[in-house]
RNA sequence: GGCGUGUUCGUCUAGCGGCCUAGGACAUCGCCCUCUCAAGGCGAAGAUCACGGGUUCAAAUCCCGUACACGCCA
């Protein structure tokens, strides 16, 4: 079977997380099988959808690397065999569908206005009966209907629902579930404005373009034994289906904005790397059996299956996608480093030939960053003015004899040749010798004195960068103000 | 309210009747390495498998009920 998956996001605001695994395994499970991967935006809620939207979600499955083989590229062309891909540019197809489905007798206008609809609700709620729409317009007769019309009302169309048997979802993740057609109501198919309703543009859309395997979220597994009727009613074969667990904040409610950062952007700015936000993502709701946690490269791709799927929801973990970003970028070769870090360094001030290069200090702590936002802040003091952080000035160099050791070793180093590391080594290591001094007593401060810290690189390896001008004069720098 | 789904260390999870005195990963703590911070190595702590019944020689695993959470109808 050739495999066609989708994500068919409403573009009323920006790709969340939630969505992104969505989209995320719906990706992977195509590419897993050679299939296709389409996008589909859907845009029935007129005064939601903006798109703007749309191009945020866009950005976001690019930036995640997640490409779409057919779907909205530039919507003025819309090209593609099943386009277009905005379910606003299709209401003709969904209105031809129910016109099929009235004529066959399976559907019908209902009359019923938005306030009636509400009291019966809450009558049926007082009265502790199922809610559900009653279907008082289910049987009116061509006369009431013209009577209705006349009075100014416009219809919505409704699916007329069978009342006897069971339906089963046969589903990939949740196994078969069952559910009683008694309580599938009459469903809204056409809305007054001549709009679909969701669930009946999803599966006209689903069918047309021949959908193999719908992933989703648990949220529509409810929905999902109405759209087998309607599928039925239609004539046509249902895909597969496959309901994901959702995603939950750390107090167990449904993942929003007050659990921090839910925009799948903002974790770009955030610094982190695309590939450990899909390998993270991934783990959230999937595992193998064997609990592998890194998977590189297209590894994912792999590996990926439905059945290793999770049926309980998931609490996203911020700490754990930082380890995993951190063991991501130690990963990448120097190259890509700075062009993953390049943003993050021109927005800190530093870029361009700089002296020492970048490179080299970025090299020298490619392996303490977990975010790309830490490799600016872990290299800026080798071109900025030395600021002193309250731990390397009051824990370090306001110690008594800190002064002397600086002004000696600005004088000793000021003559030595080759300014590298090992001779560094060698003669600060000598200094300590003559001195009686032990290594941490002169190491700890020299640090503190070129850097302004108490952590940063290897200590020869960052006087070398430096320079001998630059860590002279930072040496002086420092004891004057001791 | 009805229906549906779910419930294994703080978190992500392995587990599909005996290999489980429940394994891995993150986080936490300790030790080692070490010029600092990381990384790395080693180790510790952490889950009466939601609870209560059953089935079975044997249950985290199968069945029933209860509780709670979430979703859909909205």
């Amino acid at each position: 079977m050739n495999v066609r998956t989708r994500f068919a996001p409403s573009p009323t605001g920006f790709l969340h997380i939630g969505g992104a695994r969505t989209t995320l395994y719906n990706w992977l499970f195509a590419r897993r099988h050679q299939g296709v991967f389409i996008l589909r935006i859907e845009d029935t809620d007129e005064v939601r959808s903006t798109e703007d939207s749309v191009q945020a979600i866009l950005d976001s499955m690019r930036w995640l690397g997640l490409d779409w083989d057919e779907g909205p590229v530039d919507q003025q062309k819309d090209l593609g065999p099943y386009a277009p891909y905005y379910q606003m540019k299709r209401l003709e197809l969904y209105q031809r569908h129910v016109r099929e489905l009235v004529q066959a007798g399976k559907a019908y206008p209902c009359y019923c206005t938005k306030e009636e609809l509400d009291a019966m609700r809450k009558l049926a709620m007082a009265e502790k009966r199922p809610v559900r729409y009653e279907g008082r317009c289910r049987d009116l007769t061509d006369r009431q209907r013209s009577e209705l019309e006349a009075s100014g009302r416009k219809p919505s169309w409704r699916f007329r629902m069978p009342d006897e048997g069971q339906t089963v979802v046969d589903d990939m993740v949740r196994g078969r579930v069952s559910f009683d057609n008694k309580l599938l109501q009459d469903l809204v198919i056409q809305k007054t404005t001549g709009g679909p309703t969701y669930n009946f543009a999803c599966v006209v859309d689903d069918h047309h373009m021949e959908i193999t395997h719908v992933i989703r979220g648990d949220e529509h597994l409810s929905n999902t034994p109405s759209q087998l009727r309607l599928y039925e009613a239609l004539g046509w074969a249902p895909p597969c289906f496959a309901h994901l667990s959702m995603l939950l904040g750390p107090d167990g409610s449904k993942l929003s904005k007050r659990h921090g950062a839910t925009s799948v952007l903002e974790y770009k700015t955030a610094g982190f790397l695309p590939a450990a936000m899909r390998n993270y993502l991934a783990l959230l709701g999937w595992s193998t059996t064997d609990s592998r946690q890194l998977f590189f490269g297209d590894e994912l791709i792999g590996a990926f299956d439905l059945a290793g799927c999770q049926k309980n929801p998931a609490v996203f973990d911020r700490a754990k996608l930082e380890w995993m970003n951190g063991e991501y970028l130690r990963k990448l070769d120097l190259r890509e480093l700075m062009a993953h870090a390049g943003p993050f360094l021109a927005a800190a001030g530093l870029s361009g030939a700089l002296t020492p290069p970048l490179e080299r200090t970025v090299a020298l702590e490619q392996e303490k960053c977990k975010l790309l936002t830490d490799v600016p802040n872990r290299v800026d003091f080798f071109y900025k003015e030395v600021a002193f952080a309250e731990k390397a000035m009051a824990g370090v160099l306001r110690k008594p004899g800190v002064k002397d050791i600086l002004l000696d070793l600005a004088g000793a180093l000021g003559g030595l040749e080759p300014f590298e590391e090992k001779p560094l080594e060698g003669a600060i290591r000598d200094y300590c010798g003559q001195k009686g001094l032990k290594t941490s007593q002169v190491f700890h401060p020299v640090r503190a004195a070129c850097s302004g810290r108490t952590e940063g690189p290897t200590l020869f390896g960052m006087l070398a960068l430096l320079g001998k001008d630059k860590v002279v004069g930072r040496l002086r720098a420092a004891a004057g103000l001791l």
